[in-house]
DNA sequence: CGCATGATTGAAGTATATCAATAGTGGTGG
DNA sequence: CCACCACTATTGATATACTTCAATCATGCG
């Protein structure tokens, strides 16, 4: 029986997807909870249906109330400045949280718009709130994530107050590299799911820099450029121009590494 | 009695200092605890004796072992490069909680320096993850703090990769002086903890480059400078300058602000 | 009081932005 | 299915904000 998946198959699959049986768990909250733990966790988790390119999971300005985990696609976050320009503040891959800059506020300080069809768990705080009280291990995973958030962010600012436009763009590469091996995929040959503007804009350069270093690196033989398609040749090199002090891909372990 | 406090007085007086006694507790972890809960947070706590400008709090790769509340003073973090030249992450006030980025780690990501005679209270994070387990405020307080530090970090991100130098030290002096104004001191005239050379090398710019945009405020009248002693002049004017979208001194309630 | 360190100001250099023109890509409808 | 159009990416030429280098001046600490 069940010896062709039909739609209807592939649906109830769907229903099915549970914190439990989710690949992604290891990098996401569930991290370290216990089944029991897990399955109530998941009990308070809404799933999303497909969301389209292009459109916002939400909008600055509306109010909060729950965080988000990315269970598939890419998910960019922006605010809009003073003179209407958008600056992308960061990308989202699965196992991912958003929102959790907003938990202090009324608001969400930020858009968050879909760069491929995604699909996410939505999790509402107050609930989420309520359970980090009654789960020990939830709540420390919350904090252990809040703390991480906070760690990349002042990597991102000294990326963005000290380095180079050519280590800006290695080292954007590499944590991609890095991101997408930890979800088991290539690390040396990936798909950006952002344009260059956008990467321009995350990085704090202007899209034709981006674009020029991309050459630039492609005539060096550090990677090839396709579109959108990049495959890393050296990832030791591109560390090197990268000025990062550690060596990512040696960092098989991220819990142990001091950082 | 006790008609000329002498030594002995003062030296009392510093250990009868508590959470419950502390103007800084609206700012910092005790906020919205009840008595009791707050004196169970004290009892965690270790009040630290003045620690002299130029000593060092915690080095990059000390074991972590606890959370810092800045009592009195001023301290930056920075963290090293690759080609060892130092890059700041932040200057913490009273009130402020420092360490919070290393929660997930086993080791500070980053060196704590004293800039300014300064007293901490250190909160041991073992026990704080204990209280937070048993006190439902105190974990929301903490999140909440944690959430507040991610969206700051956001907003520098974006000070860095958007703004030109003449609105990063105009943001700069605005935040200063909100700061100020927290905790209960002039929002107009203050006296900067750290040199010119940091405040550069924390905005991404040459010092040279800050020395100049102080004396250009200067000469538009939007500031007095006397080497360490700032004065605003017009935080209208200033906010103007900076780019910001808010307007800091309107937001006398952070707490209901939608940011 | 003196000397090291920090701050200011000017002149010259550079990395990256901006402007401009062309080439490629992907989605849509005929 | 291909042709079209808008959008994205690439590459070159020029402009500029900021850095770097250099010299002088101020400051504060022992």
């Amino acid at each position: 029986m069940a010896e062709k998946p039909n739609q209807v198959e592939k649906l109830r699959s769907l229903n099915d997807f549970h914190c439990n049986n989710c690949g992604l768990a290891s990098l996401c909250l569930p991290l370290s909870l216990s089944l029991t733990d897990m399955e109530r966790l998941d009990g308070i988790i809404e799933k999303s249906p497909p969301l389209k390119k292009g459109s916002h999971l939400f909008h600055q300005g509306d109010p909060f109330t729950s965080i988000f985990a990315v269970r598939a696609g890419t998910i960019k976050t922006y605010t809009v400045t003073k003179d209407g320009e958008e600056q992308i503040t960061g990308f989202y891959f699965p196992g991912e949280l958003i929102g959790l800059n907003a938990i202090d506020t009324e608001a969400y300080p930020i858009s968050a718009k879909i760069l491929e069809t995604t699909t996410v768990c939505e999790i509402p705080y107050e609930k989420l709130d309520d359970l980090a009280g009654q789960m020990p291990e939830l709540r420390r995973q919350l904090i252990r994530t809040m703390g991480r958030e906070i760690r990349e962010e002042q990597q991102m600012m000294l990326l963005l107050s000290k380095k180079t436009a050519e280590e800006r763009v290695a080292t954007f590469l590499l944590k991609l590299s890095e991101r997408y091996r930890k979800r088991g995929y290539s690390a040396s040959i990936f798909r950006l799911s952002m344009s260059r503007n956008e990467i321009g804009n995350y990085l704090g350069l202007a899209v034709e820099t981006v674009s020029r270093i991309f050459s630039r690196f492609q005539k060096q033989q550090l990677i090839n450029v396709e579109g959108k398609e990049i495959e890393v040749l050296s990832l030791e090199d591109l560390h090197a121009v990268s000025g990062e002090l550690r060596m990512p891909s040696l960092d098989q372990n991220s819990a142990r590494a001091t950082s």
